[in-house]
RNA sequence: CGGGACGUGGCGCAGCCUGGCAGCGCACCUGCUUUGGGAGCAGGGGGUCGCGAGUUCAAAUCUCGCCGUCCCGACCA
């Protein structure tokens, strides 16, 4: 919940080749809009929402053999290649993938079915964990009074700037605005407050899987939205250090396990520096990733809000002596801009990857050609045994389009693993295995297929986990002085003692976009305290 | 908010300077041939040229106004 807290037929071609070649071609980009989003001009409106203020392989069948060659007149590229423009590719693997697309709002995104089945993978593993850590799941409006916000002064000063406020609605001028929830403490303290009596209501420990609102000036698809989907845990404690515990629990339990078993990416955790703190917390302790590009971007966020809300929403309790207390409040998030984490950190210039723990398709059993039905049959059965050991396969059978285009389509999307059946294969009793995040294939007997795959697959979900992990660790530079870490974090991560991050050193990194991501102990750890003598900083350009 | 561009079938664009039948690529539909890496050929459907006024025999094209979008900066992370 930060703030602004918050992816032919000759036969020895390889994609790669493809794109050594020529092309100065790049594909068009996808500024979606064109001619007219539809202006309503309705008169009454209903409701107003205004923003305040401010306003192959490939293919050869074995790789060894393929002629290195670059044809004199390659193909364009699906993509635009990463290393030509990070940012157009970016766009191009959302719409080539059929990921998501942006809304008739500024700032607002569709996202497509392939791309929210992954986000139901994320909520559903994220869900689990938040469960194990002891958290239940309640639901909070959307709307919230004004007078809520401005309740806590820094919360208020934070957020004002990206508020939607609905001041008409039924047709009338409401007597008091309503804010269109940017996240959820004020609310939540309102009802914690109602709900804790005792010290044995405590910890009292929510979260809520909900739209928040947030009016972005530049906005990128998943990685900032206006509207954007996300987790928020909300929770009341008897201590300061109890509030502390199970803010870092669930940065390391929930989070970072989460991050590095499914999603596969490898993440930093430390403390913010207070100029990058949630707008009225007293700590922010986050999860930074490296993008494929040397950026960071924060993947989560969970904060100790001190009694700062617990003071200006009456949340106390009465302790075992009889004695009311303040509560120490905490809140924590993750939300959609993952769904950007995994594009940017795993995607290659073939497309999206997806770690085979996330995908809600793993396994894609691609019918090659089929004249008698024989083929399509043999591909059935062999998902139907797939999705029986617990593979998340399906069928693609169309044999009307060619196979090449269906090929290219499943490795844009990033599925796993690829499943070749054809006549050749199927008279030998084989298959083609087809690995998406290394181009291997592999020809594997039928009957040895639901023995392989399950295994295969981690391999490839580690194989992805260790390349995010390679990259980051050969772009990350140990600094001494200030110039060196300025010049190392423009490619990357540099660590630079804290300490000598005074004012006048922020400013000069800040010359070149450069900010303080977390701070560390020097193995990588949480620490006690910001200012501890040997803590380090990881600087970087960030998302 | 300052600066700069751009609005033409679903997407990407040409046409505008020099007014005269609205075009191209991709996508889509039909048919045939194809199918082990982005199919080919033939045929076809789809556009009040952002909106409004003006000039003109005639406006996508010229003039004025408005709206919208994008980029850079600012602001914000």
């Amino acid at each position: 919940m930060g703030r602004r807290s918050d992816g032919g037929p000759a036969s020895g071609i390889g994609l790669s080749d493809w794109w050594a070649g020529s092309s100065d071609s790049t594909n068009p980009p996808p500024p979606v809009r064109s001619n007219g989003a539809p202006t309503r001009s309705s008169s009454t409106p209903r409701c107003v929402v205004a923003p305040s203020n401010r306003g192959a392989d490939t293919s050869s069948r074995s790789s060894s053999t393929a002629p290195v060659r670059s044809p004199p007149m390659a193909k364009a590229p699906i993509l635009t290649p990463r290393a030509e423009d990070f940012p157009r590719w970016y766009q191009d693997v959302l719409n080539k993938a059929q990921l998501a697309e942006s809304g008739p709002v500024r700032g607002t995104m569709v996202i497509r079915p392939y791309a929210y089945a992954i986000w139901e993978r994320m909520v559903e593993e994220v869900d689990r964990r938040i469960k194990a850590a002891g958290a239940e799941n309640a639901y909070f409006p959307l709307f919230i009074p004004q007078s809520y916000l401005t309740r806590e002064a820094e919360h208020v000063e934070g957020f004002s700037p990206e508020l939607a406020v609905v001041t008409v609605a039924g047709g009338k001028e409401l007597d008091e605005p309503v804010v269109v929830r940017p996240t959820s403490e004020t609310v939540i303290g309102e009802y914690m407050a109602k709900w804790i009596q005792s010290y044995r209501d405590l910890p009292l420990l929510l979260n809520q899987w909900a739209n928040v609102v947030r009016w972005e000036l530049r906005p990128r698809t998943f990685l900032r939205t206006t509207e954007f989907l996300w987790q928020e845990g909300h929770c009341a404690h008897a201590t300061e250090a109890d509030g502390h515990a199970y803010a870092a629990r669930i940065l390391h339990d929930v989070y970072r396990d989460f991050m590095v078993e499914v999603l596969g990416i490898p993440v930093l955790i430390g403390v913010k520096p207070p100029e990058e703190r949630f707008a009225g917390a007293t700590n922010t302790m986050a999860c930074e990733a490296m993008m494929g590009d040397g950026k960071a971007l924060q993947m989560g966020t969970s904060h100790e809000l001190g009694q700062n809300f617990a003071t200006a929403f009456d949340i106390t309790y009465q302790d075992e002596s009889g004695e009311q207390q303040l509560c120490w409040t905490t809140s924590w998030g993750v939300s959609t801009r993952m769904m950007g984490g995994l594009i940017m950190a795993h995607g290659d210039d073939r497309g999206l990857r997806v770690p085979p723990r996330l995908a809600a398709l793993q396994v894609v059993v691609l019918v090659v050609k089929d004249d008698d039905g024989t083929v399509t049959e043999a591909a059935r059965r062999l998902h139907d045994e797939l999705a029986g050991a617990g593979v998340r396969a399906r069928i693609d059978d169309r044999v009307g389009t060619p196979f090449g285009r269906r090929a290219t389509d499943w490795e844009l999307k990033g599925v796993p693993l690829r499943i070749e059946v054809g006549p050749r294969d199927l008279a030998d009793g084989m298959v083609t295995l087809v690995r998406r995040d290394s181009a291997e294939k592999s020809v594997v007997g039928l009957d040895e297929v639901v023995g392989t795959v399950p295994a295969l697959l981690e391999v490839i979900q580690s194989a992805l986990h260790d390349e995010a992990l390679a990259l980051r660790e050969s772009r990350t530079v140990e600094c001494a002085t200030v110039e060196e870490a300025a010049a190392a974090a423009t490619e990357g991560f540099a660590r630079v003692p804290w300490a000598m991050l005074d004012p006048a050193a922020l400013e000069r990194l800040g010359r070149d976009a450069l900010t303080v991501r977390c701070v560390q102990t020097p193995d990588g750890g949480l620490p006690e305290r910001l200012d501890d003598a040997d803590n380090v900083a990881v600087v970087a350009r960030a998302y």
